[in-house]
RNA sequence: UGCCCGAUGGUGUAAUGGUAGCACGAACGACUCUGACUCGUUCUGUCUAGGUUCGACUCCUAGUCGGGCAGCCA
């Protein structure tokens, strides 16, 4: 977790802002505090960072804090796996930038029974920290919905003594029919009108383990006739007798996310909960469950916002585990998925993800959001931050006929332009290096500024070097372009300003590396791969590209998280998982902006 | 065809009854030992029709178009 020297920059409000803002002046709570709910059912994406953004980025505005819990109350779902990668994935987009506003809590830690405004009341505390942006101790752990399992059934039983509850014993399939029609309104369970006992009786029951699954439900009585669906009796508990992965065996009946997302805010003492725009119609229920209790303390508030949507990817979990599990891809971390661990493994750093985010803003307008705007914000921190490195992806030989073999001549190459005070390192020239096959046309193109047969062009950090004579294999293909080096045009010579129109890079022959070097490009050729007949046919063939490239003998002590500008061709990182010092891999993150490409 | 939500350039977003601005993108140009970066110029917008008002992107009415809602998923 390395500081984030980026200054910090504005952050505009929007409507969500907006509301924070009055209730902190209204002093409506004592602290703001938000969270970050996953469902441990798949691995994070860019989508859950602006979730992520929104939520630290307010917890950190206020001085609050922000939650990361975990919605795990369908154990059929849900597995630890995901909650490590969750985890990790949280922790690295906000390191340096809101790592101080994480809200953990204490390792095996309950809600616990209170006394609030002289009532009987639950609450779980982040753990406190001895100093504001004090590290979190080793034993704090996130919070889990499922912790909640016990509070959450006493608030069942009370809803049940409160009349406001009923155990309903339809099936699926009636529970659907007595529901009714968006246009039409549902009818009344027939087990709706159940005492107070007996419902209490039968959900003690639930909880024993006395009924299969699907026998009954808790329900919450509301009104069948709502025009809002999801106000028509909605279950709160379902029977399913499989352990959790956190919970262990103890429950075989489980709380549904309507009943049990409000309450896990409320216990918490979230103040605002802030979610995507299709709970829009839950918003209702949300406000119901924790107003038919008579909860003590503030009750949390709901506010929703666009999803972001960016082009040529795919969000969904479902989708991507579907490109996983085809084998489109070679996991949850491949540099071509969206998901924060392919980008982390790409190279993206992730303060441009921040940054992405947050110049996207929040409202509730449905819009694509170009991923332009994304590989900009990625450009723009690697530009500043990336060292400067020479390296030649598609190798051709190219000899300096002037120059014996064995002689070296040393160079100063920059190490990052963009530095108040740069700095250099040494490359050394040779009688034999390699340039970019791309940089030499026998018939050169119009306003071609490279290589070219009589031409002139600048090695970079060397000299001007002019174009003698090629050298060809029997079936006419290039193998050796000859040159002579103009060595009186280096940096510090007398003809260094002798200017040329084009400049390339090059690597040493006799002293350089050799890597694999994964070239990647989008997953998928049309802008919105979600709305074709089937993704899969629109995904993208030439995605991954493998090449054995020639670096500079520097990049041997290139370290896993440390990302480069090879120079002229992009940004590139060593591979987290199948890099070695004995056999380095880079990957690709982005390219340049090439003008002349197009 | 019930209810809810939304609509500003190609894209995203700002303007909260008072000059429609910013960013991305695109095009062209300058600079350049990265065809990068940087800089300059240009491009394109308030869904429609009424109404309120001195004045409407903003408020009202109707329409159009788009999204959401009928899991014992979250």
């Amino acid at each position: 977790m390395s500081a984030d020297l980026t200054p910090p920059a504005p952050v505009p409000t929007d409507f969500i802002r907006d509301i924070v803002a009055a209730d902190v002046a209204a002093q409506r709570h004592a602290k703001i505090v938000t969270r970050f709910p996953p469902e441990p059912n798949g691995y994070l994406h860019i989508g859950h960072a602006k979730s992520i953004c929104l939520n630290f980025g307010i917890a950190r505005e206020h001085g609050g804090v922000c939650n990361l819990r975990f919605d795990d109350t369908n154990p059929a779902k849900e597995e630890i796996e995901y909650v490590e990668s969750i985890t990790t994935d949280v922790q690295w987009l906000i390191a340096g930038w809101a790592d101080h506003c994480l809200g953990f809590k204490p390792q095996g830690a309950h809600p616990a029974k209170v006394t609030s405004h002289g009532q009987p009341d639950y609450y779980l505390a982040p753990v406190s920290l001895p100093a504001p942006g004090s590290p979190l101790p080793a034993s704090a752990e996130p919070f889990y919905a499922s912790d909640y399992f016990d509070a959450l059934y006493e608030y069942a039983l009370e809803l049940i003594r409160r009349g406001q509850a009923y155990v309903c014993d339809l099936n699926a399939e009636d529970t659907e029919k007595y529901r009714g029609a968006p246009d039409r309104p549902g009818q009344d369970s027939p087990f709706r009108h159940r005492s107070v006992a007996e419902n209490l009786d039968l959900f003690q029951r639930m909880k024993a383990g006395e009924f299969p699954d699907g026998a009954r439900s808790l329900r919450s009585k509301i009104d069948m006739a709502s025009p809002n669906m999801w106000l028509r009796d909605p279950l709160l508990y379902r029977i399913r007798h499989i352990p959790h992965y956190h919970a262990g065996a103890k429950w075989c009946i489980y709380p549904l996310y309507d009943y049990a997302h409000c309450l896990s805010d409320y216990l918490e003492g979230v103040s605002h909960s802030l979610c995507s725009l299709e709970f829009v119609p839950h918003r209702a229920l949300y406000d119901w469950v924790l107003e038919n209790l008579g909860l003590p303390r503030p009750l949390p508030h709901q506010y929703e916002f666009a999803k972001l949507v960016p082009t040529y990817t795919l969000l969904s979990k479902r989708n991507i585990l579907r490109l996983v599990q085809e084998k489109v891809v070679a996991g949850w971390d491949d540099p071509r998925l969206p998901t924060l661990s392919g980008l982390r493994r790409r190279g993206i750093p992730a303060s441009a993800i921040r940054q992405f985010v947050i110049s996207v803003g929040v409202t509730t307008f449905n819009s694509v959001t170009d991923i332009a705007v994304f590989e900009h914000a990625v450009r723009e921190e690697l530009n500043r931050t990336a060292a400067r490195r020479l390296a030649v992806l598609r190798p051709v030989k190219l000899v300096l006929t002037n120059l014996p073999a064995g002689e070296t001549i040393a160079c100063a190459a920059v190490n990052n332009p963009q530095d108040e005070t740069p700095t250099t390192r040494p490359v050394a020239l040779t009688r034999e290096v390699f340039i970019e096959a791309d940089d030499f046309a026998e018939v050169p193109p119009p306003k071609y500024f490279r290589l070219k047969p009589g031409g002139e062009v600048r090695l970079k950090y060397a000299c001007i070097i002019k174009c003698d004579e090629l050298v060809k294999d029997a079936a006419g293909a290039i193998t050796e372009i000859r040159c002579t080096a103009q060595l009186d045009t280096r940096h510090g010579q007398p003809n260094a300003d002798k200017k040329v129109k084009g400049t390339i890079h090059w690597v040493s022959a006799t002293d350089c590396l050799d890597a694999e070097v994964r070239l990647y490009d989008r997953l998928f050729t049309v802008p919105e791969p979600g709305a074709a007949e089937d993704f899969m046919k629109v995904v993208n063939p030439k995605s991954l590209e493998v090449v054995t490239a020639k670096l500079e003998p520097s990049l041997a002590g290139a370290k896993v998280g440390e990302r480069f500008q090879f120079e002229r061709l992009g940004y590139f990182t060593p591979d987290a998982k199948d890099s070695s010092p004995a056999k380095p891999v880079f990957n690709r993150a982005i390219t340049l902006r090439d003008a002349w490409a197009k």
